[in-house]
DNA sequence: CGGGTCGTTGAGTGGGGTCAACACGGGTGG
DNA sequence: CCACCCGTGTTGACCCCACTCAACGACCCG
């Protein structure tokens, strides 16, 4: 397993840049200790300790904080491939917690000699690409919030994901399968689970999806996209030039350069 | 103004970890360029390539996405020693701008040369902790639009403002005045200008601040605080040892360990 | 003095919250 | 095997927070 979570990593830093045999071997030496988390389990919680850095293998994962009122506001959705914590720099303890919203895998790398890896201009950028992306959603996120209404809220997510997946090449075809409660949906989009509810039946007449118990059936990603209007522009090379939309995708060429590297 | 502006960088990063004096002119020499804006003027739209780093060096400025609608959301509020842009290291075209909400100045640092000083550990811990401020009010915000009430919202906002303000040393004792139009504070929060004209009435007879045209007169800073019931744990490390509240805030000496240097 | 930005207030509306009750399925233990 | 329970999803009724539209007042500027 550990192989292949190392090929998971080196694989999506390979999409967002060319990278030597040697650049590749060295990530793939720091991935360690595999780890099962059952949904609804944390990875770390508010408060705890930075150690090691969390790298999800599979399953979806998510950021959130716990308020004093019990309630829940999820700050990121995690696909295999991301990492759970952005900041690869900081020593603070947590500020949010990390928690399993399905079954799946972690690894853990050491922050020490994941530092090191800066000295490699190649990875340096990929990583920083990462860190860009991460960014670029909680600011969609927060737009999202705090100016959208609900259905729009809810659309832009769902279509978020489909873009995220395909980009990871973790799914293909107009048909997506997201191991979502309908509760992890509406503490992401900042909704009551009732009113989300209402929001997804009314999807579902449109056509757009299916609820199953514990899932989310997506059978009409072409739909969903075009129902949120306007192409992800902040997913930007991310988005591979295969799936044109609306407005042209910026050239792969252009995606090396999105990053300055560390001037080591 | 030159001078001062770089005095202030270094001012900032000086409370947030000890620098030697070569560190200090390494940064100071890489200051330049300094501007003013005047209200409701950007600094940078959406869409613009990345080129310098901006500081702010005064006034108050904030980093914004525009919608299709014309409606603004407001992303962060910049103070005095910000920098404009979270992500040091992206080369993207930015995906949101920077404005004044009230007339101040900004100066310009080159990224490049910029990227260097991250050889020197004190100054890649410096950088570092600021990111770590930066991405911790970000997750405050998605908090705040998701799951609070207007009223909380804004009072937390505002006192996010007067910790920052006051962990800067940009203000003391129990009164503090933001150049802030009302509907800056609107767009921050999610609401429109007239439900935030209601809910400042709302705070205003409960003796905590004062409106004027084109200022928020906060008369009461402890009262405001106090409103917003915890002490604001995501901001360990940024505010002082000298400000106990609630719970007892880490040590000035932790804070140096909060971020790791680059390996190098 | 006139126009523009900013603030304020009112009236009416509706989106979304709240509180229930219930249905369903899958697990657990007897 | 059934009884039970708990997590999940669904629906209805009710209500209120916040939005919308609108008019007006205050202040600042030219």
């Amino acid at each position: 397993m550990l192989t292949e979570a190392a090929r998971l990593l080196t694989g999506r830093l390979e999409r967002l840049g060319t990278l030597s045999v040697a650049d590749k071997q060295a990530v793939q030496s720091l991935v360690q200790h595999p780890a099962v988390h059952e949904a609804r389990t944390d990875v770390f919680c508010d408060g705890d300790q930075r150690r090691e850095l969390h790298l999800v293998l599979s399953g979806f994962f998510c950021r959130y904080k716990l308020l004093a009122d019990g309630s829940r506001q999820i700050l990121a959705i995690l696909l295999p491939g991301d990492l759970c914590d952005p900041n690869l720099f900081s020593n603070a303890p947590y500020d949010f917690s990390v928690g399993a919203l399905a079954r799946g895998c972690t690894a853990a790398l050491s922050r020490p000699p994941l530092h090191e890896l800066f000295r490699r201009p190649a990875l340096a950028r990929a990583f920083s690409l990462t860190r860009h992306f991460d960014d670029a959603l909680s600011r969609e996120w927060l737009v999202n919030l705090g100016r959208r209404g609900t259905e729009q809220r809810l659309v832009r997510l769902l279509s978020e994901l489909t873009w995220r997946l395909e980009a990871f090449g973790l799914s293909t075809g107009n048909k997506i399968t997201l191991p979502l409660v309908q509760a992890d949906l509406a503490d992401s989009i900042g909704v009551t689970h009732v009113h989300l509810c209402r929001t997804l039946k009314q999807l579902q007449s449109e056509g757009l999806l299916r609820t199953e118990r514990g899932r989310i059936v997506i059978s009409d990603v072409a739909g969903l996209r075009k129902a949120v209007g306007v192409w992800p522009s902040y997913l930007a090379g991310l988005i591979s030039v295969a799936t044109p939309l609306q407005e042209p995708v910026a050239p792969r060429r252009q995606l090396e350069a999105f990053v300055e590297p560390l001037a080591i």
